[in-house]
DNA sequence: ATGTTAAATCGAAAAGTGTCAATATGATAT
DNA sequence: ATATCATATTGACACTTTTCGATTTAACAT
């Protein structure tokens, strides 16, 4: 599980108010950047720059069409992040809390 | 869906490589802190903020015991946060796309 | 009482982020 | 060719985050 730096980007970018809605507006189709800008009070750059960050981590694709860019989700890497994210938080084997000495309160009854 | 600032918290929490691997050593049992710090390179004071950001979130909760703090993952929080992720990443009704005129290409064409 | 230990808080430095206006790029229309 | 339109990039600014060392707090232990 040498993931945490991939898929915390992710996570990084999911992170702010204004791209989690933007995830959720494309959450039933693609959109072209006009069309979001639309419903959001927010400069063009700064959209623009949300959308890059977005695609960066994978979230997010981004399709030419002549002068317009339309965005969709990324299904692959909505599933492998929903995956990573029930990897970390469910019990597995070997974990650190089974090793012996792991408790202070133990450490300190056997001395 | 006004839920968008609680579970961006949650994210940004997530989105540190340092502290996703932290929720992953929590996922089997609670630890104390002192026992989180062994495994990383890293000051007392910046772990302790870490875990301040983690519980303030609510994906954390912490436990004193006498001089310890022990802590371990909140499981309802993980679980509505899992949910969240799936309701903006997962088609629904009434959405944008699905408005009139919500496609670049088409409003051209329709003019 | 005094010292020790675990953890939290404070203050500061460095790096990163969100935002905008201005400019650049690239496609299309005239 | 030239203008227009959608988007990306740049540069600047304020704000936030990460990190550390130093200090404080609270709980034991002697």
């Amino acid at each position: 599980m040498e993931n945490y730096l991939e898929y915390t980007k992710v996570f990084k970018a999911l992170g702010d108010p204004k791209r989690a809605m933007i995830v959720d507006m494309l959450s039933c189709g693609e959109l072209c950047a006009c069309m979001i800008l639309e419903k959001f009070e927010m400069s063009q750059s700064t959209l623009s720059h949300h959308m890059k960050l977005l695609c960066e981590c994978g979230f997010v694709k981004g399709r030419n069409e002549g002068k317009w860019t339309y965005y969709s989700l990324d299904a692959e890497t909505i599933n492998k992040t929903k995956q990573f994210f029930c990897d970390i938080t469910s019990e597995k084997e070997n974990c650190i809390c089974k090793e012996d000495g792991n408790c202070c309160k133990g450490c300190d009854e056997n001395e």
